[in-house]
DNA sequence: TTACAATTGAGAATGATACTCAATTATAAG
DNA sequence: CTTATAATTGAGTATCATTCTCAATTGTAA
């Protein structure tokens, strides 16, 4: 279970769009910050159902539309046309590497990287907000 | 009109594959190369529409996946699940500036980042075949 | 020219995600 | 603790890009 401190941040943020604090959308919360995982939304939906937790599948998009626009979650799309995600919660930035193969994925991170990224933005005067890196190859048991 | 080394590569190509060399087929290659933008597959079905070609849907679907899996062309995914498309003959490697308001594409390169990329792969034992790499945020106009 | 496997087009199928709406529920005020 | 009300939920339906189906057509190698 979540600690009070995340449940009260997250009622903060819901509140401050005018939105209700309902178990359904504290049951998806607890569901991305208890794995560590890039899971899919069916995913998530049929762990909830498995824990005994009554979600329906639109819940659970509509309630991660949610707790990715408040930063509690990462959304990412790997080209297959689901998407992932990911919990936000104690987990600094990072970007991803995913073997081809058997869908292994790991989590990098290059400060040198982030910052000529900051740099080819303010060349082509941009205003950065995110970005998308990843890796695409065969990890050591793949090739 | 493509020159006719470009065909012959393509021509080569499918033979390789043993796939005929059709009028469809060439069509969308040529509506492929002579445009420098970013198109998604109905754009492209358009535009050889009003050229007065006939090529179905269906077939600018089909091309498009033959064209990438021979280096003629590059699909991206800007995560708004549509596909798009340009051209790589005559395209050295490049990533992407994307603005969230306009929609505005702007290539940019930096040799030191495809530097740190193929470091990181070595560091995580990957071998990387390709990667996505795009940067969102606003244009000058739209800031 | 022939034979045949590959291709085409039109429409149907698919699959992830978004929408609809009646029934239910959280919440702020009294 | 009620009550009023606007937000939420779930089940099913709709949407939209892309893929598939299959009969008719067409490259291509012999």
């Amino acid at each position: 279970m979540a600690d009070q401190k995340l449940l009260n941040r997250f009622k903060e943020a819901l509140k401050k769009e005018g939105l209700k604090y309902t178990p359904q959308r504290t049951a998806v919360l607890e569901e991305i910050i208890k794995d560590k995982g890039h899971r899919e939304s069916e995913e998530i939906y049929l762990a909830l159902k498995k824990s005994g937790q009554h979600v329906s599948r639109a819940t659970v998009y509509r309630t991660m539309d949610i707790l990715v626009n408040n930063g509690f979650a990462r959304k990412m799309n790997l080209g297959d046309g689901r998407a992932r995600y990911e919990s936000k919660v104690n987990s600094p930035h990072h970007d991803h590497l995913v073997c081809m193969d058997c869908g292994l994925i790991v989590e990098f991170m290059d400060q040198k990287i982030e910052d000529l990224q900051d740099k080819i933005a303010i060349q082509y005067n941009f205003q950065l907000k995110r970005h998308i890196h990843q890796l695409f190859g065969l990890c050591k048991k793949c090739q």
